[in-house]
DNA sequence: CTAGAACCTCACATGGATGTCAGGGACAAG
DNA sequence: CTTGTCCCTGACATCCATGTGAGGTTCTAG
């Protein structure tokens, strides 16, 4: 297929697989007019780049980790063996970290309902306001 | 305390805190002289701002959030609620994109291990070689 | 053959948080 | 008062994935 068409498939801009190839995270083999054609396993790929980066890595170490991610030979693996685990591990902290940034956005969420039905009570009722602090744990 | 201070303990740089100010996200007391002063509640607050761009919230979002956060009056809660639940509804599915890269990350580094596994029998035994793919699911 | 869509390269623009530099006050300790 | 450290404002620089536009070529449908 075209670049075109592989960008509609992916939902990336065509601008951004130029780039990621010339990044070389993504390779073509060129018509005879000089037009990218790729192969239908270049949409996993192409999804999986897009995976990485949105878990925060640079292309420069996506870059060091796909050719092993693809075949795992002997000069690649040793290499980045180490590197993926770091970067794995590096994701597992950020996950971490966002996790604790939900349960405190879910604390602060719970807070403002709570606020809100005292408000209702109070309009109704006239009686009971005050609302519970909410910090960040 | 004053700026410097308010930096080192959160690990924040002066540059971002002053950046954070002009941004709404972040008050202070001004001296005589015209320097920032800052209560040591502040400096749960940065960290919080910290976590918030982290989890991919822009300045201008946060600066919405913040309000609610430190105190639910009627204005601020009916209006931002309804962001507060929409990020944090975003943030649970970038956290499960996440956790479903790091199960992939997990994948190639078990493939890569078992390949070196395999190397290493190869290089000892002389017999069986061959690698498991490694796809993302 | 021809029109139009898709593609090519090159190059400059953008956005957002942060770095950095310049030139000048603020303030604590001697 | 002086000196050294911290702080002030303002402005420009940086990184990096992506957008955008110009000017030209390739491919496909009629």
């Amino acid at each position: 297929m075209r670049i075109g068409e592989l960008a509609s498939r992916t939902g990336v801009s065509v601008r951004s697989l130029r780039y990621y190839e010339e990044q070389g995270l993504l390779k073509s083999s060129r018509s005879a007019g000089g037009q990218r054609h790729y192969t239908d396993s270049e949409v996993e790929r192409v999804t999986f780049i897009q995976r990485l980066y949105a878990a925060g890595l640079s292309s420069r170490t996506i870059a060091e980790l796909l050719p092993c991610v693809e075949s795992p030979s002997e000069e690649n693996s040793e290499t980045s063996l180490e590197r993926m685990v770091q970067e794995r591990d590096r994701l597992s902290q950020h996950i971490a970290d966002l996790m604790r940034t939900r349960r405190a956005l879910d604390g602060v969420i719970a807070a403002a309902r709570t606020h809100r039905e005292n408000q209702r009570a109070t309009a109704v009722v006239g009686s009971r306001q005050g609302s519970g602090a909410c910090t960040a744990p």
